[in-house]
DNA sequence: ATGAAAGCGCTAACAT
DNA sequence: ATGTTAGCGCTTTCAT
C-alpha cells in the first residue's frame, strides 16, 4: 500500500503523509478531474461530486456554500475539507439549478430604448456596477421605443425568471406591468413619470416643467420673442409633455408660436439638422430654438454654421441632457442637464431594497433635480 | 347539470353549448387563474397545469411546445386542445428549468470594455439584434479592460451556464479560455487577434498595418516629419501593436521620434487634452499628430484650437475608430474607420453558427478591413 | 399516439 | 452536527 503520495495542487508541489483513505480520494480526484475531459458537454463538476470526494453528503456541501447565516452550525473540520475539496475540483454552483429551486435567479433585467444613446448608456452602466456589487448578472434589451418590442419583453421576462427589472417603458402600460408582475412576482422599477402600479417604483425628472421655465428664461432673461422648438415623436410620454410646456409657457408670456415654429425630429443628429434648416428657411426666422435632446441641437448647431449664422447672436440653442458630446462642438451647447448617473443609481439602489426585501411598502417615486446649463450657445 | 354557459375570453364573450367535462375544465381553469393571486411567488402556470386542463400528460405537453420536429406524431385534435389551453392561461414555459434539463440556456454572454465606449455598444447593439433573432437573451458584462474583471466574468460564466460568449479580452489569454471552454463545453468568439484557442472564431482588423501605412501616408503624401504619436495603454495588444507600428514606420521612413513625441493616453477625451497640451508645449512642436482613438484625437482638436494652433495647418490630427463625434467637430476628424457593425454581425454569426452546429469545425479568423476617412483635419 | 418515470443540480424541511 | 428526502419545471427515454 501507498504511504506518501506526490499529488500536484494547484500549484505547488507537495509531499505529504497520506493514509489509505486519502488514496481512495485522490483516485476519485482524478476520476473527476477526467469528468470533464469525457462526456462533452454538460461535464461540469457537481455539487455531488464533491459531496463525494469530500465523503460527506450534498447537504452539507450546500450548506456550507450557501452564505446565508446557516439555520445549523457545522464542524469546523468538515467546513475546511469540504472547501478544499472545490479549491481542488473548482467547484462552481449551478445557477440554473439554483434558481429552479430557490426561486431565485441572481439576475435582472434592463430594457431601455436604446444602448447607443448616450443617455442611457450610462443609466445601464451604473445598474450594472450596483448590479455587480450585489452579485448580479444583467440582461440588457433594446426596445428602440418601439411598444412591439416593449411587449416582446415582457413575453421574454415571462418565460426566463429574474428577480428584477429596471424599464425605461414608453408605451408598457400599468396593466401590462401589473400582468408581469403578478405572473411572476418580479420587482420592477420604471424610469418614468407616467407610470402609477402600486408595487412600481419610478424615478423621473420633471422634465415639463424645465421646459416651461427655460422658454421663460429664454424670454425674460435673453430678450427672445421668436422662440421655436425641435420636438420628438409626442407618442409617448416626455414627447408631449415638453411640447404642451413649450406652448404654455409661450401662450402665457403672450408670444406667438408662427407657422412652421414647430418641428419634430426623432432623437437623431441627422433629423436636428432637417429640423433646423426648415426653420432657418423660414421668412420670419426663429432667433432661439429649444431642442429636446442634445444629439438633435447638435444638428442643429451644424446646420446653422454651416449655413453662416452665428450662434447664439443669430440663433440661439438650448438643449436638453447635457451629454457630453454637446462640449465638443463650438460654440458649446448650454442645456438641460439630465443626471442618468443619478437615474441609475436610484434606480438600482430602490430596485435592490425590494429585491432583498429592505423595502416592501407601496411604489415610491423619486424625483431627480434637473439643471439649466449655461454655455456658449445662448 | 348546466347546460349553457357564458365564459369570459381573452377579449371576447363567447356563449356555447358546454358538456359537463368541459364544465369541470372551466372550474379547473378558474381554479388555476386564481393560483397566480393566491400564492406570492413561483405562481406562475407550470406545463402540469396545462395539462391536466387539457387532460393529458405533461410530457405530452412538452411534445406540443418543444419546436423540434417531434420525434413521434400526436393527434390534431390533442394539439389543438393544448394548444387552446396554453393561450387561456398564458402559458410560457419556464427557461431556468428547460436549461437545467436540456443542458441550454437561449442566453448568450457579451463582455465588452465599456458600453459607453461608442464603439463598443454599436458591437453590443449588432449582437443583440442577431441574437434575438436567434430567440436568444444577451447578458452585458463590462470590464474596463481591468483583468481581475475579465476573470471574475469568466467565474460568473461557470456558474451561469450560457450557450454562447462573444468577448473583447485584453488580458485573457488562450488558456484561461480554454479552461472555460472546457468546463462548460461553451462557444467563444472573440474581437481580438491575439488569440489563438483551437475552438475560437476570431475577428479582427490589421490596426497594426492601418498605423503603419497612416504614418507613412502622413510624411510621403502630406509631407509631415514631425508625427506625433498619443498611444494607449501598452498592457493590451492593439495598445502595443499600433506604437510598434508607429516607431517602424517613422524608422523606415528615416523619421526622428523627438523626445517627448511619445504620449499615452487612456481612451478618454480629457486624457488626449492632456497628451495633447504636452506635445504643443515642446519644444519643437510636431506638425501632426496620430491619436490611437478618436475620443482622445478630439480632445487634442479642443486643446490645439483652445491654444490657437489651425488644424491642420499648424498640427495635424488622425484618430482612429470613426465615431460620430468626429463629425460634429471642426474641422471634421481624418480618422481611421473601424467597422463595428461588421465586428458585430461577424461575431454574432460565427457564434450562432457554432451554437446552432452548423459549424464545428477549427476556429476561424475573420479579418475586417480599415479604412482610412480624409476630413478636414489633415 | 400517449403516459409513466427518471432525472438535470440544487435547496430546505425533516430526520437523526 | 450531519444525513435523508422531496421536489423546483422541464425533457426524454422507455413502456404501452
Amino acid at each position: 500500500m501507498l504511504d506518501t503520495l506526490t499529488i500536484p495542487c494547484l500549484n505547488t508541489i507537495s509531499v505529504v503523509r497520506y493514509t489509505a483513505y486519502d488514496c481512495i480520494n485522490w483516485l476519485l480526484l482524478i476520476f473527476f478531474m477526467n469528468k470533464r475531459r469525457n462526456s462533452p458537454r454538460t461535464a461540469s463538476v457537481t455539487m455531488k461530486d464533491v459531496a463525494k470526494l469530500a465523503g460527506v453528503s450534498q447537504s452539507t456541501v450546500s450548506r456550507i456554500i450557501s452564505n446565508s447565516p446557516s439555520p445549523v452550525p457545522i464542524g469546523d473540520e468538515t467546513v475546511r475539507r469540504v472547501k478544499e475539496v472545490i479549491a481542488q475540483l473548482g467547484y462552481f454552483p449551478n445557477l440554473a439549478a439554483r434558481s429552479l429551486r430557490a426561486q431565485k435567479t441572481y439576475l435582472i433585467a434592463i430594457m431601455i430604448a436604446d444602448i447607443s444613446n448616450p443617455l442611457y448608456h450610462t443609466v445601464v452602466r451604473t445598474v450594472q456596477d450596483i448590479a455587480r456589487q450585489h452579485g448580479y448578472d444583467v440582461l440588457v434589451a433594446n426596445t428602440d421605443q418601439n411598444y412591439e418590442n416593449e411587449k416582446h419583453f415582457c413575453e421574454a421576462m415571462m418565460r426566463r425568471p429574474v428577480d428584477g427589472i429596471v424599464m425605461v417603458p414608453y408605451h408598457l402600460t400599468d396593466i401590462e406591468i401589473g400582468n408581469l408582475i403578478d405572473r411572476t412576482g418580479v420587482c420592477v422599477v420604471a424610469l418614468a413619470s407616467h407610470l402609477h402600479h402600486h408595487e412600481v417604483d419610478r424615478v423621473f425628472s420633471d422634465d415639463g416643467g424645465a421646459t416651461y421655465e427655460t422658454i421663460n428664461w429664454l424670454n425674460a432673461t435673453k430678450s427672445h420673442q421668436r422662440i421655436a422648438f425641435i420636438g420628438v415623436p409626442e407618442n409617448y410620454p416626455p414627447g408631449m409633455r415638453r411640447h404642451q410646456a413649450y406652448r404654455q409657457a409661450m401662450h402665457e408670456a403672450g408670444l406667438e408660436i408662427l407657422p412652421g415654429y414647430e418641428q419634430q425630429g426623432d432623437f437623431t443628429v441627422a433629423s436636428g439638422e432637417t429640423a433646423m434648416r426648415a426653420l432657418l428657411e423660414l421668412p420670419e426666422r426663429p432667433t432661439a430654438v429649444f431642442v429636446c435632446n442634445d444629439l438633435m441641437a447638435i444638428g442643429a448647431n451644424l446646420v446653422a454654421r454651416a449655413m453662416n449664422y452665428r450662434i447664439p447672436e443669430d440663433v440661439a440653442i438650448v438643449g436638453f441632457d447635457n451629454i457630453p458630446e454637446g462640449t465638443y462642438i463650438r460654440p458649446m451647447l448650454t442645456t438641460i442637464a439630465q443626471f442618468p448617473k443619478e437615474f441609475g443609481m436610484q434606480l438600482a439602489n430602490a430596485l435592490f431594497e425590494r429585491i432583498e426585501g429592505t423595502e416592501t411598502g407601496p411604489g415610491r417615486s423619486f424625483q431627480i433635480p434637473l439643471q439649466r446649463i449655461e454655455r456658449e450657445s445662448t
